[in-house]
RNA sequence: UUCCCGGUUGUGUAAUGGUAGCACCGCAGAUUCUGGCUCUGCUAGUGGGGGUUCGAGUCCUCCCCGGGAAGCCA
């Protein structure tokens, strides 16, 4: 890992560092991370934030958080203050918060020194009419009969169109490029449109709003941005960019394009999403199988996590389908080293340890965490009753099943050898008890005779046992690619399996004692959250983040 | 027969024109008081044709494939 630094970087980082090396920008490096406040940020949005916000921290640099607010109709107040709570969780420091409606007024004048330079004119055409004389990618477009308005009639009539004398849709202002240009945006592109909607910063104070590419790069240029880092779909976007930042004159950022993040059995567009949330798919935004930041939050990935998952992935200009199973490696990468293991029985049966005297307990020390010894040990309680899973039981057991059977042996998780000698059964055949006899000598999972058992289990006492709920998810989806669905619909795709909740887990009696928030590995099972929204006191709800690799279950799936 | 951007093992990402490497996944084994962790080994790649060169993933050229672009969305 170390040699990751040394090694190699990708291709933004190299481009920063060769601007920085040779002065370009003054040696510095600033970036603006801009997310339009219309919606929750999911994990595609994670790895702009990590590379604008990232980049600048590791260049002695700074980022700011910029709201692209230039859509008065889509946009809210409760988008910005959970994109910030989602910045912050993830780890990352803004230098200030920005708003592209902070520049509303010298967007303005800048858009006045354009149409003065006969550089653009205030159009009559219609919506439809302007795309009409659009063109085509194969046709060059045709000039708008009102090119060539006199720049004082342009100028009046922009000047009214902020006064709110028009109705929306009458006129836009647009520059005056080239219509027969290769790339359509140089065609003659939009600058401003009369929308008289109230804005939730600037309130009612305009009826005209700046387009994207208007006011993204003034933006950027007004805070001095080096390098403004932005996704492929804003690549033929640059020349549009760079010829509104050379007309004005004005201080001229680097834009710099990577590639967008998309992960198998993920769907990560705003539109798919809101539809999961308001059809009810899902439960909500932070629904714990939404990829947005608030779902993957509160099914309890950590921010160093996603942050190690992005590294690993690295960034390039090709399109990517991420595993997404790269994810859970890194989440239990980090917990493995860190997470307390208790013992959970899920499906639980009662075994009975028919030599063990009714009634007495005994106590046996439980190490935290065996990557490290720091983390201590809790004490756990033994009985005569206790449950197993019932999964580790079975009548018939195939050559390798190293877990409970008829006269078989496996050790009980930090206490005694127990071997099966009975299975009671209910009248429908189903069992309803295992009868098993401990030896003595085993005390602590280790006997004299130095016999090896190759299964442990984890176990509860029955008297101690704390019921718990557990939530089980899956993926969302049953198709890797939910990127490309061609005339096919994400709903035809849905898990219906994606969420399986067990009611009445057993849990030793230290579950109890997690806060809501923490994290835990159930031993044999996997990585675990405690539900922030619906634990309660004494009733904690555990959420599965991800399992642990299980070959056991992998050996069952060959053929 | 438009313009722009891409194409390296299954996935992601490296390689001043000089031994195609790393990680994940997968497979096999070792170890193990979690069928976890850890350790060892294995599998598998430069889209294609020409060219330049002592030598090409890298440079030139033609082709093929994929993505983006015709919002008054961002």
């Amino acid at each position: 890992m170390s040699d990751r630094e040394s090694s190699s970087v990708d291709f933004v980082r190299s481009r920063v560092a060769e601007d920085v090396k040779n002065g370009r920008f003054g040696g510095k490096v600033r970036t603006r991370w801009p997310p339009e406040p219309n919606g929750y940020i999911h994990l595609g949005h994670a790895k702009g934030i990590w590379l604008s916000f990232g980049i600048a921290a590791e260049f002695g640099g700074t980022c700011k958080l910029r709201f692209d607010d230039t859509n008065p109709t889509r946009e809210s107040e409760e988008y910005v203050e959970a994109i910030k709570e989602d910045v912050v969780w993830l780890g990352y420091t803004w230098e200030e918060v920005v708003f592209a409606s902070d520049y509303y007024e010298q967007l303005y004048e800048w858009a006045v020194t354009l149409i003065k330079d006969g550089k653009a004119y205030v159009d009559s055409l219609s919506r439809e009419e302007i795309s009409a004389y659009r063109g085509t990618p194969t046709e060059p477009g045709m000039n708008s009969p009102y090119r060539e308005r006199p720049i004082d009639e342009s100028l009046d009539l922009f000047e009214r169109m902020r006064a709110g004398d028009f109705a929306d849709g009458a006129y836009v202002l647009r520059a005056k490029i080239d219509m027969a240009h290769p790339n359509l945006n140089m065609r003659d592109p939009v600058m401003y449109r009369i929308m008289h909607a109230r804005h939730h910063r600037t309130g009612d104070r305009w009826c005209i709003y700046p387009t994207y590419d208007w006011a993204h790069g003034q933006s950027d240029s007004i805070e001095g941005v080096t390098h403004s880092i932005c996704g492929l779909e804003f690549e033929n976007h640059r020349p549009l960019y760079d010829w509104f930042l050379d007309q004005l004159g004005v201080w001229h950022p680097q834009q710099v394009e990577y590639n967008n993040l998309n992960m198998t059995y993920t769907l990560q567009s705003k539109r798919n999403l809101r539809a999961m949330v308001e059809e009810g798919i899902v439960d909500g935004w932070d629904d714990p199988r939404m990829p947005t930041i608030r779902g993957i939050r509160r099914r309890g990935y950590t921010p160093a996590s996603i942050r190690e998952f992005l590294v690993r992935v690295g960034v390039s200009k090709t399109e990517i389908m991420v595993d997404r199973g790269l994810l859970d490696f890194c989440l239990r990468e980090e917990l493995n080293r860190i997470a307390p293991r208790v013992m959970v029985v899920l499906n639980p049966v009662r075994v009975v340890i028919t030599n063990y005297d009714a009634g007495a307990t005994e106590t046996f020390d439980a190490e935290n965490n065996p990557e490290d010894p720091r983390a201590g040990t809790r004490t756990v309680t033994f009985s005569r009753e206790i449950y197993v899973e019932r999964d580790d039981f079975m009548e018939d057991p195939p050559r390798k099943f190293f877990r409970l059977a008829l006269g078989r042996e496996v050790r009980l998780k930090h206490a005694y050898y127990v071997t099966c000698d009975e299975v009671v059964r209910d009248q429908d055949g189903a069992v309803t008890e295992l009868r098993c006899t401990y030896d003595p000598q085993s005390r602590g999972g280790t006997t004299p005779d130095g016999r090896k058992v190759k299964g442990t289990l984890h176990w509860v006492s029955a008297a101690d046992a704390v019921p718990v709920e557990v939530r089980l998810f899956d993926h969302l989806f049953t198709r890797e690619d939910m990127v490309n669905l061609g005339d096919r619909d994400f709903r035809d795709f849905l898990n219906p399996d994606s969420r399986t909740v067990v009611t009445d887990a057993m849990a030793e009696p230290a579950v109890r004692g997690l806060q809501p928030g923490a994290r835990c590995q159930m031993l044999r099972h996997g990585y675990f959250i405690v539900d922030e929204p619906d634990s309660e006191p004494g009733r904690p709800v555990l959420n599965r983040i991800t399992g642990l690799r299980d070959s056991w279950a992998k050996a069952g799936r060959k053929p």
